[in-house]
DNA sequence: AAATTGTCCAACCGCACTGCA
DNA sequence: ATGCAGTGCGGTTGGACAATT
């Protein structure tokens, strides 16, 4: 079966966006919604095949987009995620809703594989679980082994969103579910607080195109923006380089967002991050089947007591992931 | 200063899935 | 049951920029 791609029509335009293909794209999906993307190019006249222009709003324009550097925590939730769903990178997006999938395989890919590689390396069979990996790599391991360092591993990442769920460890989540509540709770027009996101998204890139700024300035500009954009003025969640070096601006966050209790905090969680998140940021259609990543996850974590700080204390030396 | 190498990330490609006629 | 159309997803590429030689 299949067709041949929509992007090998004749005379389809190719290559990066510029401000005014993306305003028009704004400007459609505010006035008709995302979706029916078959229909973008038609309607406004746009030199892009359809499936451009949903990446293009997807991975760029749509609203609640962070930009910039990843947090630990993040880092982290990615490479538990990873460990247990491997690389599905949209249903590990969907548990990190400002990220986009295609932002998330990126940063795996850039950073993430080589950090881990390096440290794995590093300890080059000193430490237990290194020389399980190293033999797993060499497949000398033995069946039994490789089933108990995955069990170990789906373990470990089961407590990683347990721990994540739990009351303990909600500052990177509090600050998910207020991005998210804003949205849900509908406290301004869900179009319209959306689309006027997506209008300084815009914003931004004109201004960047306009001062033609070197790359790294304009990520580091956009950063800002775009903080300003999810979050309440003053806590920026985009680490800059001297966050990285240390401060935790989670505990800023728990100092303002408070949370009423571990029950509404996770279904709103659930709410917020399931792929019915991504619906309310305008990406997808609602699909009862898309419950199916967090749910399950939260079965299987109900079905545990057992609980323990896993993201907070968790070092690549002690869990090393394979991939 | 110029050339080379490395890094990052937006965008593309192609397959899979789903819904519908 | 079948084929088509629309959409989602993961892998890959290419260009811009940064760092190094």
């Amino acid at each position: 079966m299949g067709r041949p791609p929509c992007c090998d029509k004749i005379g389809m335009k190719k290559g990066p966006w510029t401000p005014d293909e993306d305003i028009i794209l704004v400007s459609y999906v505010q006035e008709h919604g995302p979706g029916n993307w078959k229909a973008v190019p038609t309607h406004t006249g746009l030199t892009r095949c359809s499936k451009s222009c949903r990446l293009r709003w997807t991975n760029y324009l749509r609203p609640g987009i962070k930009r910039g550097s990843f947090t630990d925590q993040e880092e982290k939730m990615i490479i538990q995620l990873q460990a247990l769903l491997g690389n599905k990178w949209a249903a590990i997006a969907s548990y990190l809703p400002e990220r986009t999938d295609n932002d998330i395989k990126n940063y795996w890919n850039t950073h993430l594989k080589r950090k881990l590689k390096k440290l794995q390396v590093g300890c080059s069979g000193k430490h237990e679980s290194c020389k399980e990996v190293s033999s797993a790599n060499s497949n000398s391991i033995s069946r039994g082994q490789w089933e108990r360092r995955l069990q170990a591993d789906i373990n470990t990442a089961k407590q990683a969103l347990k721990d994540a769920l739990s009351f303990e460890n909600k500052n990177l989540f509090s600050e998910q579910l207020m991005i998210n509540n804003e949205l849900i709770s509908g406290s301004k027009p869900s179009q319209g607080f959306s689309y006027a996101s997506s209008t300084e998204n815009i914003a931004r890139l004109l201004k960047s195109w306009d001062k033609k700024k070197p790359k790294s300035e304009e990520s580091k500009c956009s950063s800002i923006q775009d903080s300003s954009n999810n979050l309440s003025e003053g806590t920026d969640p985009t680490p800059s380089d001297e966050n990285k070096s240390g401060i935790d601006l989670s505990e800023s966050f728990e100092s303002l967002f408070g949370f009423e209790s571990f029950e509404s905090s996770t279904s709103e969680f659930s709410r917020s991050t399931s792929p019915e998140a991504s619906y309310v940021h305008g990406e997808r259609k609602p699909d009862p089947n898309e419950l199916a990543p967090l749910s399950v996850l939260e079965n299987l974590l109900l079905e545990h007591d057992q609980g323990k700080d896993f993201l907070n204390n968790f070092s690549f030396d002690e869990n090393p992931v394979m991939f």
